[in-house]
DNA sequence: TTGTATGCGTTATCAA
DNA sequence: TTGATAACGCATACAA
């Protein structure tokens, strides 16, 4: 493969000539550079990033931690995501190095795969809740953004998030639900070890509790955000001698696959039950009922991390953490009691 | 960051044997190899596979085109097929550089892709089927491997892929649904731009003719592999004069916006119309009624895929491609007459 | 405006 | 068993 050298014994010039070409310096001759060029042309030549990212210690790439774990890697929430991630990063021109990160290994050495392959900054999605090597990266000056993992009030300050505010998300809905009458009100929540599920259920609680509602642990069943745990939980629900009105679904996976559960037991959705996802993912619109749930806007949370990532490692200095705002979207899956 | 240098100051070596410990030679006293170890812990050091890199010619690290052209990239489809991807390249010890192709950007340069960041091979995704750019890769003897984009009988001979069946599996959708009596068939297509879309419709009109049964033009129309479009195409073809009795969709997603169209005119499937998707994603199983489709190894894909590539790379010998057996997944959207 | 020397971190090769 | 030297491709600093 051409290297600078070639490029520079075929344009009959040193090679630093041609460095100066590819990096737009001012200072060489017009009638010289468009030799360079045509060479660069003939020989099909690109920098090779090694040997730039040698010299210069930076790489124009981030790392992606992503959860492989289980199911949640094949979720059309998490692709949104990685969809606005891979936007922001195309415009900035920055690769993207992808780290599945497994759940069977334990902890993720964040600092080996910064170190490693030398990326610029690390985008980290959902990391677990106990995670210490975050605090070791935060100590190493490791230019990270955490995106849909941050459990409010709990995280270390030094670290910079972008998510969804949702425990503000989660009250809305249980409020909506708390005002249509409904009393009985359950929640099928998300995985513990992953924030927004443990966040998505305090706001449940809190909510609940506001309203001089006690809640029953009954009420609150864990799923993993897919569907068939939803439909598995709903049964279960359904089958509770003092079964709940409505039913608040941690993601809109688990809240179709509870409408499937209840109208297979021949019941509907929301005339018997009423249920509110979380999400707002495209097919909500499309369920049947079309599913009233909490809209985020996952596609520019993925765009904003990576455009605060990139702007630490740049300006080299520490932005502040984003909170998105959540909006309930009325549809036709809850009943006015 | 520490270098090889400062691990071996500390460990009072030259780091030359640093070097050796690290890639576990043999020639190097217990005693020395304790010493660096020691010291490699201490200091927190990880190799740099840059300067690796620029010696060793290879940086274990493959790149993955992937399409970003519109919906595509969030579908579950392509998810689990990275799931594959992701799972081989673990095991390998590879990383993995993700390249979205954006439609709209023309041609994809490989080439560039290649050698910017010296990957050691190219993992395409869906490639478009007009694309020229992959026959100069060939001809430069980068090795990489296509996925998903094969059109069966008119590649070139030296392209690896790795493709399901797609001809045979759209063909047994449609035996099956003559078998059942069905005459009046539609199709609704994939994009004609991406190749499994082209073979499924070729296998959807061979399969006619070998029945004879003339395809009538009004009766296949073109979608984009989503929810939505599904779901207006079957809306048009409920309209039509001569309303068929079974659609053949081109993917799950399709069938489902499709079965949806059908329901909400207040008509039954597979009562009055019936329908066979493609891909057997996990919804399928789940959509109401369950969906009868073809059913393709689609982690199995990415896994063999990569697997096919790095095999390429490290032996340097010309893989075989592989077609991967579909199969009926027969459930209940389809009555017979 | 252009060219030369140097070093980034690593490994291959040869010498001790 | 260990160490010294050169080279990979590039860009910075300095010299011509």
């Amino acid at each position: 493969m051409a290297s600078q050298r070639d490029v520079a014994k075929k344009a009959g010039v040193s090679f630093m000539t041609v460095s100066r070409v590819i990096n737009k310096k001012i200072n060489v001759d017009e009638n010289t550079r468009q030799k360079v060029l045509k060479a660069i042309r003939e020989l099909g030549y690109y920098p090779n990033v090694l040997g730039r990212g040698l010299n210069r210690n930076k790489t124009e790439a981030i790392g992606v931690v992503i959860p492989t774990c289980s199911h949640l890697f094949s979720t059309q929430y998490y692709l949104e995501l990685l969809r606005g991630v891979e936007q922001y990063c195309a415009i900035a021109g920055y690769g993207m190095l992808l780290y599945p990160a497994r759940d069977d290994s334990g902890m993720i050495d964040y600092q080996k795969l910064y170190q490693e392959r030398r990326v610029d900054g690390m985008l980290i999605i959902a990391p677990p809740v106990k995670d210490d090597q975050l605090k070791i990266i935060v100590k190493k000056k490791v230019p990270f953004v955490v995106l849909d993992g941050h459990q409010a009030g709990s995280s270390d300050k030094r670290i910079v998030f972008v998510d969804a505010d949702n425990r503000g998300g989660a009250s809305e809905a249980v409020q909506y639900l708390i005002d249509q009458g409904h009393k009985k009100i359950a929640h099928i929540a998300g995985w513990k070890t992953v924030a927004n599920g443990r966040d998505r259920l305090f706001g449940y609680k809190s909510t609940l509790k506001k309203n001089g509602i006690s809640h029953k642990d009954d009420y609150i069943r864990e799923g993993d955000f897919t569907e068939i745990t939803g439909y598995y939980k709903m049964k279960d629900l359904l089958g509770l001698k003092d079964r709940p009105t409505a039913v608040f679904a941690a993601n809109d996976l688990m809240a179709i696959g509870a409408i499937r559960a209840v109208q297979e037991t021949g019941l509907g959705v929301p005339g018997d039950i009423s249920i509110v996802g979380f999400d707002d993912i495209p097919s909500a619109k499309y369920s049947n009922p079309p599913l009233t749930t909490v809209h985020q806007m996952t596609f520019q949370m993925g765009f904003e991390a990576v455009k605060l990532l990139i702007e630490n490692i740049l300006q080299d200095k520490w932005a502040e953490s984003r909170v998105m705002e959540t909006k309930l979207v009325v549809r036709e899956s809850v009943k006015s009691l």
